[in-house]
DNA sequence: CGAATTTGACCCGCGC
DNA sequence: GCGCGGGTCAAATTCG
């Protein structure tokens, strides 16, 4: 559970794969809108934490930048090869299910009808990290869809558990609000998106048409050069 | 009206 | 073997 997650805070310092860059690395996060009281902390989900230590202040919720990381889409191994956690490598055992997209329903397969429920074991890449926010639901860059709440055992606040609404995705995450202090927000991430953010696509397209733009400039001015040379 | 959220039930793994 | 706690499903409800 998630003692194990978040367990040890502050040990290993290593760039997580697939989080946003600026929470992956010391480097502070790029400017964004946040507010900066938010903290991020994180750890990995077997109970390595990889940040600990650089907490890092960061800015907001909104329109954060994450994206960049949590997105590009990994082969598994490649991203389980970063992170030290859990699945290991990524060919971790039943679940298969590493690449973010794996189907939880064939990892629970046992489930008649119903449709695999219950808990599975935790093999896939998960990354766990606390925000000192009064959000409870950070704003990734990604859609997701609320699937179930529950009350935790020795929290007052539930846990919020939500999936990538992308259809061909099947990250999820866990938000909790943490009992002891009350302003900080866990979240755990579990897989590894397979498309592009949509809201950080939104935002680069007037910047990639421009780098387009300048590009082919770029490319009718060599060819001038070129001809005039001749 | 479609999409998202809420909520109770169900199922499973684990500890005792 | 049993009970507890956690994770997911899916019908009902709410929202945009």
């Amino acid at each position: 559970m998630e003692s194990s997650l978040l367990g040890g805070i502050g040990t290993q310092q290593q760039p997580i794969p697939h989080l946003p860059s600026y929470l992956a690395s010391p480097l502070p996060p790029p400017v964004g809108t946040q507010p900066q009281t938010e903290q991020h902390l994180q750890t990995c989900s077997d109970g390595a934490a990889l940040l600990g230590a650089g907490a890092v202040s960061c800015c907001s919720p909104p329109a954060v930048d994450w994206p960049a990381a949590l997105l590009l889409p990994r082969a598994p191994g490649e991203l389980v090869g970063g992170v030290e956690s859990g699945a290991g490598a990524g060919s971790s055992a039943s679940t298969a299910t590493t690449a973010g997209d794996g189907d939880s329903k064939a990892v629970k397969a046992g489930k008649g009808g119903g449709g695999g429920r219950g808990r599975k074991k935790a093999s896939r890449p998960r990354f766990a990290f606390q925000t000192r926010s009064e959000n409870d639901v950070l704003d990734d860059g990604y859609r997701w869809r609320k699937y179930g709440q529950k009350a935790v055992k020795n929290s007052a606040y539930p846990r919020s558990y939500y999936r990538c609404t992308h259809h061909t995705c099947n990250v999820k995450k866990q938000v909790q609000r943490m009992a002891k202090d009350t302003s900080i927000v866990v979240t755990t991430y579990e897989g590894v998106h397979n498309h592009p953010c949509e809201k950080l696509m939104e935002a680069l397209s007037p910047i990639l048409k421009q780098l387009q733009l300048l590009s082919q400039i770029q490319q009718c001015s060599a060819n001038q050069l070129i001809g005039g040379s001749i």
